[in-house]
DNA sequence: AATGAATGAGACTTCATTCAT
DNA sequence: AATGAATGAAGTCTCATTCAT
């Protein structure tokens, strides 16, 4: 009956999981395209699973959009923890840029509760930036949570007008050009 | 403020008037605080009318969205006009940003239809890059396109994170420094 | 000021008077075209008045409805009055199916109150009836009411299915046969 | 009544299924008294079920209403089915006048999109004509497009006047006649 | 008598959430 | 643990009717 390999107990918490994990992608995929006023049925339905077991794993839709946050910025974090050097910092920052122009998720979030989250972020950007002023790439004056900001910055305001690739690269250059030292 | 030079017969008129300028102010004050998810007739209960009387003036919420927007640039637009200089876009820039961070209504706006509007405001930044170009505090290879970009970049980031007046400064003088000669 | 020859108060009457008919023709002509759900500010548009000038004429919509009623019953009678002899009543029969299947008027119009106006339209009818049976057109054992009853039936018929000219001879010659001698 | 052959893991269809049934009904109803102008509100308090679950069953109201009209045409079409011979569509013709005048459904549905349901009943009467003929009850040259013309508007003026069974019968005598060989 | 802005009840519809199966 | 039907509050919008000018 349960088709797993272990108990039965266990072989239900893998599909649990397996279910949890589909309706994080659905969602992030729904609320990414179209906004988070999309309702949470059509999240089900590209689950493929039903409206009530959605809300059997996240009792509330803030709960759903919370923890499809928590997982982004986790990601994230994941990613910076990879760069590093003289220019680790540029390229997280233009590649959250391109991700942003692409999806609408991080915007539309706001509002959601983001505890401890941003928290992992801030310290793997902290990071980068501590690498980037070692190598003498960025200016030693500047600091952590104005890099944040214009990290967030550039990322909503990317999705909002249309940037083309030029534009996004010219935007860039002067933040770069700021920052260089 | 002024009575109007005319008296016969246009009373109902000014009624009316003062009332779209009512609902539009009101409008501005929920929609900022509260996005643009918040119900018309929470904004009919702030500008003291009835419901019918809001869809009267704008037949549709986009129609207030729209409206509001549309009053918001040239607002702006009346700003920029009245500056110039070898500061002028630093003052206007920060001053934008500092409206952004009160206000949500720049942000959700976005995907109302931004028709003419945006074209004023697009000028009345350009003409502020030239004279500061013209007075060397601005590098001559920056473009139009990039200072839209971070000015809308900087107000949408402004408004989530919760910046205080510091955090705001040495996020500016990134951007200003990378604008620099 | 007065655009009439007599007194002032007889000038105003004159254009009130002249208002109503306005209201009048406008009601008929949208509640024809559109059915009775058309609202009462497009009546009050196409007859050129405002909206409050109309329930000043006609304190409610029903009270329009009726008004429109009455005055098409009083125009058909009048139609009637003009016929006579051996197929009077099949003349008057086949150009009331004509105007039905361009208008909707009396469909709608059930279920307001109807009050005397048919009495006119029944006597017309009956006129017609007994000089078709003097004439020999139609059986002697056909009564009014059942004349009439036929009368509405074909009328609603004929603004149901989109009859073309053809049907409507071949229905109506089926009851024409019904009645003959 | 019949509790149907299945019955594991189809609970909650059988539920849908009967909450379906009684929406239909209790449209039927309310619609056939008070025209299609009556509140979906008030099909759902007389269905016994929130409004939400009228929605979910029929999206539209002119959903609701098209179904309706299916269900209608549906049955008369099987009632026509079990008639036939000399007078079935005497019998057909009698029956369905009956109902109008109970009912308001047939006419205000007009208008709401009849897709093939009216072919059903078109073929139905089409054969009873075809019996009708061959038993010399009615006219060879009587074709089905008038019968159906005739069917429509004797229902719709049923449902006009309040037509008492005498008035009824003699202007179905009238018709009668006409077809008669 | 006319105007037209304002009113507010009520219509349709959506959707987060609950709960019987 | 999953299903999906049911719920009902809330939102947008329409329109008959009132009333100040």
């Amino acid at each position: 009956m349960s088709r797993d390999s272990f108990s039965k107990g266990v072989g239900v918490r893998a599909d649990a999981q397996r279910n949890r994990e589909r309706i994080l992608d659905a969602a992030e995929e729904v609320f990414t395209h179209r906004g988070t006023a999309a309702s949470t049925e059509e999240v089900a339905r590209l689950a493929g699973v039903a409206i009530g077991t959605v809300f059997r794993h996240f009792p509330t839709k803030d709960d759903l959009l919370a923890a499809i946050l928590k997982r982004l910025l986790a990601r994230l974090a994941g990613d910076a923890a990879t760069l590093g050097g003289a220019d680790g910092l540029h390229v997280f920052f233009r590649r959250l840029v391109e991700q942003a122009a692409a999806k609408r998720t991080v915007v539309d979030l706001a509002g959601v509760s983001v505890p401890a989250a941003v928290g992992q972020l801030g310290e793997a950007v902290g990071e980068l930036l501590r690498q980037a002023q070692a190598a003498g790439t960025v200016r030693d004056d500047v600091r952590r949570p104005e890099v944040m900001a214009l990290l967030v910055s550039v990322c909503q305001g990317a999705l909002q007008g249309g940037w083309d690739v030029e534009l996004q690269e010219r935007t860039l250059a002067v933040i770069f050009a700021g920052l260089a030292a």
